[in-house]
RNA sequence: GGCCGUGUGCCCGAGUGGACUAAGGGAGCGGAUUGCAAAUCCGCGAUUCGUCGGUUCGAAUCCGACCACGGCCUCCA
């Protein structure tokens, strides 16, 4: 396929940059993923989902992507008023939740897991983010070699210190920690557009003097925390303790992908500071490229009902939450969010709605039945080798930094046309749905009693309507409704289909 | 305070100097259809793009000021 220009935002330029692969039509990509000491939110799948349709139109450009997404499973610290080691182990606390919920009894079904083992609590919301990912149709949640777990890596991250140490990139300060030298790095700053003499004036009363005294600068940041009394711990040339919060992505990153600088790297923008900065720091200080990443792209964050999410606020939903009717009161079908959070642009503040929720349904419904008139299969359909002007517009429109709006308005354009060619139909369909992932090829089954709860219904309404008895008949269907179904009547009978939210 | 960014119909959201008589979706309204509905299909809807100026033959699009809103600045996707 013939691949237009295909442009990003760079946030390390602050520009809108032409996208070229090192080695095309290899991509590497990195995505900053989850900590897994809690349920992700929909935020956080934002993010992920961002990185998913980036990835996704690439592959339909013609690129071959490998694309790595982390798993923080090592504990950060709780208090930020003592960045650099401070507070509470926020494995800890997940494992004092759980044995609260294990106490209770709110631990789901089937699930029996010691909540002082911080290998089990990070396993178990691992596999419930890989879970909620899947169901997002997230592609890497599927690819378990591209999932890294921190804990996995901490011998490469050993490395990468010991290399930061030797080229004077890093210290072991009078405390024992190792410690990078930000002054020792040029650049630092460059991403955020901090300067150290910003950062120095920042860093009062919300950094420990304890902590800073020991330091060379007050920016520099932690690789190596010797602490015997850690609940995660492991042994090191610097004493046994734990690892800096910023290592982990720069040893995984080289490590999986397997090469010095990649071509993209993701994460939410929040991320931008410190992480990133410091990422890009320690991978350039011990590989002394100049770069780390070519495309540093950010999403930005996501508003609830017009309010910044946040655990105060009560306002912070969960991927199950959502999807099991926690937000808008009514089950809402996966692929329902998905497209909630990947229809507005990745770098505009998208507000979560309720009403949001709702058009999604109708957009899903739209390409479902569309999909469903000309016959279409998944399994058998491809955009390989399809011509089609808005074939060329929807890739055009992706090209422009993912402009994922603009992509579903040519798609939307085309679903009302009327279908010439079914072949060419299919492999557009196949071409629409390789990026935005809402077709999906069965049906969900409902749950067995409440299948037979719907046909009972049914039948019912059959029987009073043979009787021409509108009221018994319009009550029943009143009554399927309000289980959140939709109720026609077609040719063949009554057919009833749970809504998609 | 520093640095980013945003403001388009009832809602979401494209459009970044002339095919804009402003895409697409949702909601609404009118019609077809229906026992009534739902679903579906057809049709309608911004003389206007936060405000005020400026540049230009021409601006939602460029420039300036102002107003409003959001984000980041060592917890956070």
């Amino acid at each position: 396929m013939p691949a237009p220009e295909i442009k990003f935002y760079n946030s390390l330029t602050k520009s809108l940059e032409p996208f070229e692969p090192i080695a095309p039509p290899s991509v590497a990509m990195y995505n900053c993923g989850p900590t897994v000491y809690d349920y992700a939110h929909i935020g956080n799948f934002k993010s992920f989902l961002f990185a998913d349709v980036l990835r996704r139109f690439l592959e339909l450009a013609g690129y071959d992507v490998r694309q790595v997404m982390n798993l923080t499973d090592v504990g950060h610290m709780t208090d930020d008023a003592v960045a650099d080691g401070g507070g509470q182990d926020k494995m800890a606390a997940a494992g004092e939740r759980l044995a609260e919920a294990k106490k209770s009894g709110k631990l789901p079904q089937g699930v029996d897991l010691d909540p002082n083992d911080p290998y089990a609590i990070a396993r178990f919301y691992g596999d419930a983010f890989i879970e909620d990912a899947k169901q997002l149709g997230i592609k890497v949640a599927s690819e378990p070699d591209h999932l890294p777990r921190a804990t996995d890596h901490v011998d490469n991250m050993q490395v990468i210190i010991k290399t930061l140490i030797e080229k004077g990139h890093a210290y072991v300060a009078s405390d024992g920690a190792v410690y990078f030298s930000v002054q020792s790095f040029p650049s630092y700053g460059r991403l955020s557009g901090n300067t150290l003499d910003e950062l120095r004036g920042g860093a009062g009363g919300r950094v420990s003097e304890s902590n800073q005294a020991v330091k060379r600068h007050p920016a520099d940041f932690l690789l190596w925390k010797p602490d015997e009394s850690h609940l995660m711990k492991w042994d090191s040339p610097w004493g046994t303790g734990y690892p800096g919060w910023h290592i982990e992505c720069s040893a995984m990153a080289k490590a999986v992908l397997k090469q010095d600088i990649i071509d993209i790297h993701t994460g939410g923008e929040d991320n931008i500071f410190p992480h990133h900065e410091c990422e890009i720091a320690q991978s350039c200080g011990a590989t002394g490229e100049d770069s780390f990443a070519r495309f540093w792209m950010h999403g930005r964050h996501l508003m609830v009902e017009g309010q910044k999410m946040s655990k105060s606020k009560g306002n912070f939903y969960t991927v199950r939450q959502v999807i099991e009717g926690g937000f808008t009161g009514r089950a809402v079908d996966p692929a329902v969010l998905r497209l909630e959070l990947i229809k507005a642009h990745y770098r505009s503040n998208m507000n979560f709605t309720a009403k949001g929720i709702e058009d999604s349904a109708s957009a899903v419904k739209k390409v479902r039945v569309f999909a469903k008139e000309v016959a279409y299969d998944p399994a058998q359909a491809s955009w390989h080798g399809v011509e089609h002007e808005a074939l060329t517009e929807f890739i055009a429109a992706l090209s422009d930094d993912l402009n994922t709006a603009k992509a579903l308005g040519v798609m939307f354009a085309y679903l009302n046309e009327p279908a010439e060619d079914v072949v060419v139909s299919h492999a557009m369909l196949a071409a629409f749905d390789q990026v935005f992932a809402v077709i999906n090829s069965a049906e969900a089954a409902s749950a067995g009693g409440e299948a037979d709860m719907v046909q009972n219904k049914i039948d019912a309404m059959n029987r009073a309507r043979q009787d021409k008895d509108w009221a018994t008949s319009d009550a029943v269907r009143a009554e399927l409704e309000a289980e959140g179904y939709e109720v026609k009547q077609t040719k063949a009978g009554i057919v009833a289909t749970k809504k998609l939210a």
